[in-house]
DNA sequence: TATTAGCACTATTCATTAATGAGTGCTAAT
DNA sequence: ATTAGCACTCATTAATGAATAGTGCTAATA
């Protein structure tokens, strides 16, 4: 039975952190070799790179305990080791927070600033598009959530006899428009009068708020006896509850097969399986909405299987009243963290910057 | 020196089509063999598969004689023969018209029709899904080109002090938005005088009609003194100045890293540079726009380099109005092309029926 | 004269083998 | 505690040869 301390794992609890110190540093320097060269890291190339002294030997042994605690493995017995998610974990907690932005990175994303004005899908989609191409990865945006947003205005057009187009703009600038299908043949005039109602009652709360009171509006008395009201919020019941799905905007899926970690046949049947059925990332788009800063989720730590073999970083954007959605990239789990994160934490900045800019308060 | 008939490329000058109709025949069954296997075709196999009796041998002279004339390559000496894209032109061209949709394809694509009511983004975001998930391949669909959409209503919403909101919604059921800035401080009254004379006077005409209907009443000297009408003009021409470009939804573009044609590193970064770079798709898919039925573009038919290993097969869609867009299949040249061709087509038409039906006249 | 059988020839594919080399684990020396 | 040295493992690579699928040509045949 060995003796030997070892490292991170019982942190602070030997006396001696030396050994543990510098456990921590080879790991350290495994991964980011490994994320760099994309190929397993020996000792000998190691113990050339590394920053301080130390013969192959040692580090070999280090290497050992550090595949005993689970941070390493080997494909096979004469390869070198390569990182696992829980290394992958260790090193982005350790990561000292907030490397600055390169200024390259910085130059590149300004074009998001430039097309304020235009509807905030397209600026998501500029923003997306900008974000694939730095990273050269798959990225995702997910479209402002309208149960948050809060309302601006209501129009309501009359299309026909019995349709009528509804229109809802938000404070954060997204319009969303759906055709309603009516018994009754209104008149504009009338739908007008309705249109007015509906915005001095509603203007400023949100989508949520309203579908709940329009709900209580209903078997309120106040509304029962006049006709007006009573058609406004049957006609407003309708218009609002609009339930579409969150959509997501996708680039760059293509880069990941660029990539050497998705090159067998069955990861890149993973990933078609992933950006197919959307769901998965949407849900960590959406989870990722809750708290502020950035959100990586490493491999397996992932709860769709088919995303085991990636990692997510994710952050959200927001306006000056609420967070609206989230940004992200998708990547093989050896992807270059610091880079990655800063440059997500970077571009979704500036999404808050120009929607907010924007944003109708 | 052969004095062989060559078949197919004299067709018609020799008073004895015989040899010329078997050439087609053998040459219609080596394509439908490739098709199916993606594997080079050989005589052997050829003789066995063919409906009528005819002996290695003298399957082999026919066939070296299409190679001469340019319908067959050789990858190598002792290998199978693959069809060239003029095989493929051939025999798309030969195609008995109108294959009947299976019953099957029809099934899967029913909830196109099934999401009237919702914007026209959505449903054409459902068609190409669906449509790429029965081909298996890459699909692309384009939105309606506004400058042949017909005005239904323009509204113009006061933001701030120095900012309008403006919606327009097009006759095919298109909602644009966008941002305009101005310097004077209109009020929403006033906007509201602006935008009922921009609807009377602009209603029903294209936006291109309608851009250079503004351009016009600009110099006309009936608005030069009228303080109402000058405003409204200079509003309406910032308003209908929107110049979108036209934007695409691509769908299913990992399914063709899943088909053997694409195998090869160049392939796949080929493929990459053509969707990341949409122009070229977007101009195939413009064109196909002028004029009806189904297009289809074979290999190096493609002007776009990148697109010479892909053949796309592109059909419009249309409202009773105008034809708006297009959407189509990129796959490789050896795709099944009796079965996409009529899997397009018909999604084409469901696609119009869908619009149509929800149109605004 | 068109078709076919037969045969020599060619290039790929597949399995086998052997050489190479990167990397480890262990032991003994420092 | 560290390191040098060495035996060992396993993947990768290249070379070889057998098997295979296919052609092209010539001569025989219907």
């Amino acid at each position: 039975m060995k003796i030997r301390v070892k490292g991170i794992e019982n942190q602070g609890a030997s006396g001696k952190t030396n050994s543990n110190e510098r456990s921590m540093e080879v790991l350290q320097n495994i991964i980011e070799n490994y994320i760099k060269n994309s190929e397993p890291v020996g000792s000998r190339t190691l113990s050339k790179t590394i920053g301080f002294k130390l013969s192959p030997a040692t580090i070999r042994n280090i290497m050992s305990d550090l595949a005993e605690s689970g941070y390493l493995i080997q494909t096979h017995t004469s390869a070198g080791r390569v990182p696992t998610d829980k290394a992958y974990r260790f090193y982005v907690d350790s990561l000292s927070k907030k490397p600055a932005v390169p200024e390259q990175i910085k130059q590149k994303l300004s074009p998001v600033s430039n097309v304020q004005g235009t509807p905030v899908e397209y600026i998501l989609s500029k923003a997306v598009h900008l974000l694939a191409e730095l990273t050269k990865f798959a990225c995702v945006v997910s479209t402002p959530k309208q149960s948050v947003s809060r309302l601006q205005r209501i129009e309501l057009i009359k299309i026909s006899e019995d349709r009528i187009l509804v229109i809802l703009v938000t404070k954060a600038g997204v319009v969303r428009d759906k055709i309603i299908f009516v018994k009754e043949n209104h008149s504009q005039e009338f739908l007008n009068s309705v249109t007015s109602f509906l915005n001095e009652e509603f203007k400023n709360y949100s989508m949520q708020e309203i579908r709940e009171g329009i709900h209580q509006s209903i078997v309120s008395d106040r509304h029962r006896y006049h006709d007006l009201l009573a058609h406004a919020v049957r006609l407003g019941k309708k218009a609002f509850e609009l339930n579409q799905p969150g959509e997501m905007f996708i680039e760059g899926q293509m880069n990941l097969l660029l990539d050497s970690h998705f090159h067998e046949q069955s990861s890149v049947k993973s990933l078609i399986d992933a950006f197919e059925q959307k769901t998965a990332i949407m849900k960590i788009l959406d989870e990722s909405m809750k708290n502020k800063g950035v959100h990586i989720h490493i491999g397996i730590e992932n709860d769709y299987e088919h995303l085991h073999k990636c990692s997510l970083i994710t952050a959200s954007y927001r306006n000056k009243q609420n967070v609206l959605g989230s940004i992200g990239v998708v990547g093989p789990t050896s992807m270059d963290y610091k880079r990655i994160i800063s440059t997500v934490e970077y571009t979704a900045k500036m999404l808050s910057k120009t929607i907010s800019e924007q944003s109708y308060d």
